[in-house]
DNA sequence: CACCAGGCAAGTA
DNA sequence: TACTTGCATGGT
């Protein structure tokens, strides 16, 4: 990591921030719903993934255990604004009951342990790729790993800061440079959701975006 | 009407 | 190994 792209990735984040402030993604809803969350607004738009979570929320508040006893059909009809409704279902299970064998559902003694484990054990259980490990350490479980998604990519080829290749876990590499802080990675990963949509979802629309002129 | 959203796994060659 | 396809609702 050199001093200079741990510049332009101040740079950046200095833009966005100014543009658009704080996003305070997933505040204070306790780690389990944001796992949940997590895996519901996988390829899908934020406000259908909360429709599916109030729903689960109805009559009970979330836990482990209550949502294992939903069952298959039942948690996938709760589930269906958030699209992929039979997968999701199937992969909240397999979450679920992971968290059970491995944790016994303690999420705060599951927090304590390595960032490196969890992600090796995420990624083991079925409908968790890259992308969610990656989102429950940073915002379920608080630790500080940098998110890339679509608009990651999009964004950061834009600029020409990577190329077409560039693997998940290389764009991760690089775009973990600059400063540590885990409210800095949670921020930058919702700045560049942000940002994404009001200027990266196609090849024009760069008129007027923060980003405008960065590059290594 | 077409297109896509804060992905992932299974299938095919 | 490298591409392609299925999953599905709701907003523009």
């Amino acid at each position: 990591m050199s001093a200079k792209s741990t510049q332009i990735l101040d740079e950046i984040y200095a833009r966005l921030l100014e543009r658009y402030g704080p996003q305070r993604w997933w505040p204070g809803d306790g780690p389990l719903e944001v796992m949940v969350g997590a895996i519901l607004v996988q390829n899908t738009a934020w406000r259908n993934a909360e429709k599916a979570i109030a729903n689960l929320k109805r009559g009970a508040a979330l836990s482990v255990e209550g949502l294992l006893k939903l069952g298959p059909s039942e948690l996938a009809e709760r589930i269906r604004p958030a699209g992929y409704f039979n997968r999701k279902a199937e992969r909240l299970l397999s979450l679920l009951r992971f968290l059970m064998e491995k944790y016994q559902g303690d999420l705060e003694r599951m927090r304590s342990e390595s960032s490196s484990k969890l992600r090796a054990e995420l990624l083991e259980v079925k409908g968790i790729g890259p992308e969610t490990a990656d989102a429950i350490l940073l915002y379920a479980l608080g630790h500080p790993v940098f998110v890339v998604d679509a608009y990651t990519y999009r964004i950061f080829r834009r600029h020409a800061l990577v190329s077409e290749e560039t693997s998940y876990e290389e764009l991760q590499e690089i775009a973990s440079g600059g400063s540590a802080e885990l409210e800095r990675y949670q921020e930058f990963h919702a700045l560049l959701v942000r940002v994404g949509q009001d200027y990266c979802k196609t090849r024009e629309e760069c008129e007027g975006c923060p980003l405008k002129g960065v590059n290594w």
